[in-house]
DNA sequence: TTACACCTTTGAGTTGACTCTAAGTCAAGT
DNA sequence: ACTTGACTTAGAGTCAACTCAAAGGTGTAA
């Protein structure tokens, strides 16, 4: 497929595409005999994995030492992956993991912050006693 | 307090923080009589939930309309607080509050998604085969 | 009094991540 | 043959969010 489907099919601009494969951000694609980028399945795969690695707040730059050894899983169906970029990917992997489940518990505690704001303000506006907002209006939050 | 010691506590430096205060992103902190910014533990209380609405994805520009008018506990306070900013404030937080919920649905997806990547590569390099990481090769995920 | 560690300002520079422009190629349809 | 709408490139421009620099003020301590 062309640049513009792949681009439909995984949310990102066909630009942003162009400028990710220059930057090193995946493996270069296949091109036809006049130059022109012919995406596969799996290549469209692996744009939507980096993009959703984004999308939870990995850097580019951390997407691009992830993909550097290019697309392992062909090279590991052959018998012929050494272990060591394996092992890299592995624990970049499991770094952003550890990430994505700190983001998940701060998002969590946020959401209860909130979640009481919001309680507070619109009890406000009914003019309604809450004892919730009397709690929260201690002097922790003067906002 | 002086600005240095608003900037450990928020966790902010010094500079984010008079930049931030220039981009109209909270009210102007009030000043000595030679004009040295004085933080109340209130001032350091909003600037910590301005970060917490930063970490959690809201934009400055979206954070500076949620604080634009100001200081409003206050007011509430003493009566003299009209309703409209109030309900401006509580439109801000539940889009806000509907997006985190969203962040937190798309996080646990992508935690599982990473788990199983983590999984596979282990396998591979533990030289064992697994279930899972065989589903995961079905070509939905050539990376 | 001199040194030091703070503070202040305006304006410029940096970084990351796009986003677009200009100038051009190519293939298909009328 | 010509138009249309895809595609290509290198490089420039944009935007958000800092981050720093220069030049100077203030207050305490040896």
């Amino acid at each position: 497929m062309n640049i513009k489907e792949a681009a439909e099919r995984t949310g990102l601009s066909a630009h942003t595409i162009r400028f990710y494969e220059r930057s090193g951000l995946f493996p270069k694609i296949k091109r036809s005999k006049n130059g022109i980028r012919e995406f596969r399945d799996s290549d469209v795969n692996f744009l939507i994995f980096m993009a959703t690695l984004k999308k939870t707040g990995m850097s580019l730059e951390d997407i691009s030492e992830f993909t550097k050894d290019g697309c392992i899983l062909e090279r590991l169906e052959a018998g012929e992956m050494p272990k060591e970029p394996v092992r890299n990917r592995l624990s970049i992997l499991m770094d952003h993991r550890n990430k994505l489940l700190e983001q998940q518990r701060n998002i969590e505690l946020f959401i209860n912050a909130v979640t009481q704001k919001i309680s507070f303000y619109e009890s406000y506006i009914e003019g309604t006693d809450n004892k919730e907002a009397e709690d929260f209006k201690d002097g922790r939050n003067k906002v």
